[in-house]
DNA sequence: TTTCTCCTCCCCAAAAATGGTGAGGTCGCA
DNA sequence: TGCGACCTCACCATTTTTGGGGAGGAGAAA
């Protein structure tokens, strides 16, 4: 590992390398450049799409990138299901090992040359959109303890552009904006996402059902959707209702 | 606004004063702090429950404050609406202010001490969990967008900071680990949400649609809804689903 | 002024969802 | 070995939702 010095200047280069990448190649490259200027093992990007599709770039190599999606390792990963549920940057060392199916994920992860040693940041979109930067490292607790207290930052900048970039880059993952709800719309779907039923949702409006049910199928309409549920389904999706 | 020299000063120093707060009071004492070194008008965390509680803590006046919950402009809020459809740091510029009712909106924040610029970083976390932290400002385009450039790298670690405090002090708000469903009921679900009818899911499932229902049940009972739409709604907006 | 979207109300019959109860199997963990 | 969680299937009657009609008034935009 490159000494602390050393380790200090990076960051301006590497974000200025980041803002100019123009293609996913780049961003290969970025990565690795990341991992050359630290002086770690690896560095990755890993995007998961809402329909559970992923996009990875990174360091780690093509037999564990292979081996990773061919196992579907993605519902196993304790880092995926880890940081998944939290909000903040995290060591692998505070994630949930516990598991008979993830102790097996972490030798064979290590065996395919992922270090023992990892920090994870968490990022989110709308619509459930959610990636992972991660770096990883062989080396002992201390050291890495050290090391990561002290670039902490810097990897949440660089995971923050990072991610931007990739999704310049790939812009099929930022969806069509939908078109919006009229406001009564936006209250039949969110009392029909709190559970209320259509004679709860219209006496709470004080309008008639039949009238409610006018906004039901407009909302339907306009969302393209199927059904009353599929409707709220996609009005959070797309952030048209909070609940 | 302070000269650049001195604004690049600042960051080390808020972040371990932000590390330090200890309470909500603390926090709201950080915000006045940051506002003054940066020297910009306002510096404000926003915090939106997925219930649609709000908890705030900044700079702005009581009286904007309570105006703002009174007439719950959550739903009209530009910067809200706006910035819960990005991933990304936003100027407010870039916002959508043509309805007539965020005209209306942006006229009274300023007559009610608002800047009229402004730049929002959104913070999401599992669950739907959704947090801005904004600051604003009274200047001309032009400086605004040098301070924004200069500053914006901070703003994001500081926003980042701000909310990992904001959630330590308030661990209500990391609400429950809600009960994890099983794979089929994630499957049923996932096809509700995506729009299909029970036959149709249960068909897609292979399994009869009787043995459906006991996944849908099961879920709504874990997930405490009323309803399938509401269990979808409850899934969706704790991250067990994705759609 | 015309045109548009939005809000409001009504009928009927068919299709879908719900609530309650019961039962048998597998699999992993303690 | 036993407990618990998960997956699978079934019947009943009742309530709710849905689909397809039609219609008038208010307010904003062109």
């Amino acid at each position: 590992m490159v000494s602390a010095a050393m380790a200090k200047q990076p960051l301006e280069f590497i974000l200025e390398e980041l803002e100019q990448a123009d293609g996913l190649e780049a961003l290969q490259r970025a990565s690795e450049q990341i991992r050359d200027h630290y002086g770690i093992d690896h560095v990755v990007y890993h995007w998961v799409d809402s329909a559970g599709d992923q996009y990875g770039c990174g360091t780690y190599s093509d037999a564990w990138r292979e081996r990773y999606l061919e196992q579907n390792y993605l519902r196993v990963d304790p880092v995926i299901v880890g940081c998944f549920q939290r909000f903040h940057p995290v060591d692998w060392k505070r994630l949930d090992w516990s598991s008979k199916a993830a102790r097996a994920f972490q030798a064979e992860a290590i065996a395919y040359g992922v270090g023992n040693q990892g920090f994870s940041v968490p990022i989110r979109g709308p619509n459930g959109q959610f990636a992972l930067f991660t770096i990883s490292h062989s080396c002992n607790d201390d050291t890495w303890a050290n090391w990561t207290e002290t670039h902490r930052r810097d990897l949440i900048l660089i995971a923050h552009d990072f991610n931007q970039k990739a999704l310049e880059l790939e812009p099929d993952r930022t969806p069509e904006q939908s078109q919006a709800l009229s406001p009564r719309e936006v209250d039949a779907m969110t009392l029909l996402a709190m559970g209320y039923s259509r004679a709860q949702v219209a006496d709470t409006l004080s309008i008639s059902e039949h009238t409610l049910r006018v906004y039901i199928e407009s909302a339907r309409f306009k969302l393209g959707a199927l059904n009353t549920t599929h409707a709220v389904a996609r009005a959070m999706s797309r952030g048209l209702i909070v609940v």
